[in-house]
DNA sequence: TTCGGTGCAAATACTTTGCACCCTT
DNA sequence: AAGGGTGCAAAGTATTTGCACCGAA
């Protein structure tokens, strides 16, 4: 999926929805598909150089989220992280490496969940919907030189 | 690991730290050990009937992470659950069912992360410690009766 | 013109911190 | 006795809500 289909589905998935095109909710969208980490409320109000407001930067995050524009992880840190879904063709999800040391949080292609699934007995037949995978542990930086960040 | 071991392991654990054996210690690893569910802070203050105090317990259940008697999971809801960890001759760790209509929350057993990253290529030598894996979907309940709780 | 959207201020929810007193070791 | 532990009050973050004004369709 390249950038430009990309933002032709996030705005063709507003309109269907009847939301309207503002200047905010591109600007995120922009930022989220840019950013090579999942990224905070904080960090997004950061980066527009606290030209959007907060509120409406939360209440943003919200609603892309409730259309399933956006997908909202917690890393142990005591708040959301946000970055763009996957897709409507999805195919190739990721997941996510933490390092436990400095914090920095990396892409993981190649997910078996689903593979092992068909292996794997559910209680009370539970119907899968979706799935949250994070390895936490050390980054090749921080075995050779511990901390920091 | 028997109940019985279980609390030994806990004992043993707190005394080799140098930490006292305190009642609302041994309350909150009593609680979260018969739950069959991880617990929030709120839900053990609000099991023990109000009697320990939700700052002692927010701060014993940080000092048991610490340690690594308990597991802290988010699973969406805006606060950590916490729950026993599987103790030292961890073999048989489990993951989660998220039940995204009733918020329902089951166990299943039957990790098979660990094999799955055998054939996975992990950028950066990237060294795992530890996973979290959380299914979303739909409990059997709420596929024929859904919503409430 | 019409609602949906935004900003501002204030409120909430969860969690942490400071400090004096208490109790396990 | 001594130092860690607890409770109470207050503070800190992250996030949400109420309301008036603004602007996209």
């Amino acid at each position: 999926m390249t950038k430009d289909e990309r933002l032709q589905w996030f705005e063709a998935t507003l309109e269907q929805a009847g939301l309207r095109r503002t200047l905010p909710r591109r600007v995120l969208l922009r930022l989220l598909a840019a950013s090579e980490t999942p990224l905070s409320a904080q960090d997004i109000y950061e980066q527009t150089g606290s030209d959007i407001n907060l509120v409406t930067i939360y209440r943003t995050l919200n609603e892309l989220t409730r259309l399933e524009l956006l997908i909202r992880t917690e890393f142990g840190e005591g708040f959301y992280r946000y970055e763009p879904a996957p897709g409507p063709s999805d195919t190739a999800h990721h997941h996510h490496l933490v390092c436990d040391s400095c914090g920095s949080i990396a892409d993981f292609e190649g997910c078996m969940v689903e593979e092992m699934l068909t292996q794997t007995v559910l209680p009370n037949n539970f119907q899968v919907a979706s799935h949250t995978l994070t390895l936490h542990g050390t980054c090749e930086r921080c075995q050779t030189q511990p901390s920091s960040k």
